[in-house]
DNA sequence: CTTACTTCCGTAGTTAGATACGGAGTCAAC
DNA sequence: GTTGACTCCGTATCTAACTACGGAAGTAAG
């Protein structure tokens, strides 16, 4: 059990992972984050391993994870046993590196659109607008 | 101006650009693809130049642009702002350098830990359990 | 104590990007 | 010359991910 002088308040564990309190609360609506047992008079309190967890939501979200996905990501933490774990991890990372190719692919493509662009001074049309004219 | 023969009705230029002919009515309430004249009766046809439109509304979607920054791009079409598009492209380039560096530590740490889940065979705590209640 | 934040909780509103619905009207075929 | 598919148009609904609102109740500072 966590120390009371540790643990904090849904408005400090909201700025702790820079996030809005209704963002909070949305995620314990949706299941992502647990509402702690709420003490005599009613002012729940917030931990180390609620701010890791936040900060684990916001960081898989980045790397272009639905909510939802987060969701199985976490369901490992809550007693999927390690076979399961594997193959959900494996899962994703299939997933992972789909994205990886696709952003790279978009990366070379702006890549040179920006290069392109960079080097047609004087030129009359503009190399990523005329993109627009091409077929394909 | 185009020959009708070349001409389509919106539900095969829906097909022709592989999105719903709600998309394009919505898109054309966005300002994104424009109505053309309707004729007597009242159907619009549609030719090449807004299919290429279309595709290229959906490749720049691809390349991580909102409708908005499309509509940006789109809006740049007369050829005098290269610039402003060139600078546009480079802050999505930025933008899709970032997630591709996100993306490729994600991959690494999921590889680690579905490769150790894979050699742990016997051992009591599954490491990519374990991972998640590590500090970070 | 009182005043000024916070928290709690349910419900409602927002934005982006579509999708769906329904009642006309139109067109092509049989 | 009617059937059936498609179009037109406005409006409504949907999903994801928040964000805001409002009133009651707790809590901290002076």
């Amino acid at each position: 059990m966590e120390h009371k002088f540790l643990m904090l308040t849904i408005g400090s564990f909201a700025d702790a992972g820079g996030v809005n309190v209704e963002t909070i609360r949305f995620y314990q609506r949706k299941g992502l984050l647990s509402e702690p047992e709420k003490p005599l008079g009613g002012i729940r309190r917030y931990g180390p391993v609620d701010v890791t967890r936040l900060r684990f939501i916001k960081s898989a979200q980045r790397m272009g994870f639905s909510l939802d996905e987060v969701a199985d990501l976490l369901r490992l933490e809550d007693g999927a046993h390690c076979q399961e774990a594997r193959s959900l991890a494996s899962k994703k990372l299939e997933d992972v590196r789909g994205r990886l190719a696709d952003l790279s692919r978009m990366e070379s493509v702006l890549a040179d659109l920006v290069d392109a662009c960079e080097s047609s001074k004087g030129r009359v049309t503009c190399p990523l607008i005329a993109s627009l004219h091409e077929e394909g």
